[in-house]
DNA sequence: GCGTTGTGCTACAGTAAATGTAGCAAGGAG
DNA sequence: CTCCTTGCTACATTTACTGTAGCACAACGC
């Protein structure tokens, strides 16, 4: 039963601001939300493959991401169990489908960090 | 931030998958981290307008992000002052440009949430 | 000199959110 | 019936974010 969902509680930061974007850039950062848009992009799956694939989130947190999600019709829940993208939200997928290939270069790219090694503290830490 | 000694980041949760993508999903889904990319896609900012940009963001995760960010080399901070993107944060920020016309679709389906209204049974618990 | 303003950046208490473990009711298959 | 899987939740612990205040440094005006 989605029974919290965003009812009032949240107000979607930046959607004060009436700019529809800025709604979806909340939305989409919070926690796991993306990552679950891209484990479903290619098939539906249940909450515990999904949670599997989501390297072993907590259920708790899977739960609100998939009823935020539900709620602004990106996922839906099939028939007989089971997580799918909406239209909107495969739509939504292909819109960030791109960063993909951008995150395989962005690996090849000489950036220290982020991957176990410290910044070598070598560059001038400070413009001051 | 203790398991690295890295100034503002962590290991980036599903980097240990070994997929690049895994970690740009994580490091993306963090709080204010699209906005930020997005807020600075025209045009640098100083620490301040991008906080003034960033709804009043709290400055302590800003920093964070924007430590992040100069490690990931997306953003970077410029000789006299404010934080503008790198080519590479530059390229990022192109992948999501079509988020832009999306969001403006998005916002005209009849999606009922996100804009304060629950999705039937909503029902504000509120554990804690 | 001095004070003022504007950078980038940090401390810290308070609060919100995520984690991790456990468990629930409902539905099928055997 | 039991066994298993589904979606989903409780709750104590841990982590992340908020909000306010303030720092050091530099460039300006006086």
């Amino acid at each position: 039963m989605a029974k919290q969902a965003v009812s009032g509680s949240r107000p979607v930061r930046g959607s004060r601001t009436g700019r529809p974007i800025m709604a979806l850039l909340d939305l989409l950062g919070r926690r796991w939300c993306l990552r679950i848009l891209w484990e479903l992009r290619d098939e539906p799956l249940t909450s515990r493959a999904l949670r599997t694939a989501c390297d072993e989130a907590s259920p708790t947190v899977l739960q609100t991401r998939l009823s935020e999600l539900r709620e602004a019709e990106f996922v839906e829940l099939g028939e007989g169990g089971g997580y799918g993208l909406t239209p909107l939200g495969r739509e939504l997928c292909e819109t960030f489908m791109p960063l993909h290939r951008f995150a395989e270069r962005w690996r090849s790219s000489p950036s220290p960090g982020l991957r176990g090694e410290g910044r070598g503290e070598g560059e001038p830490p400070r413009r001051r």
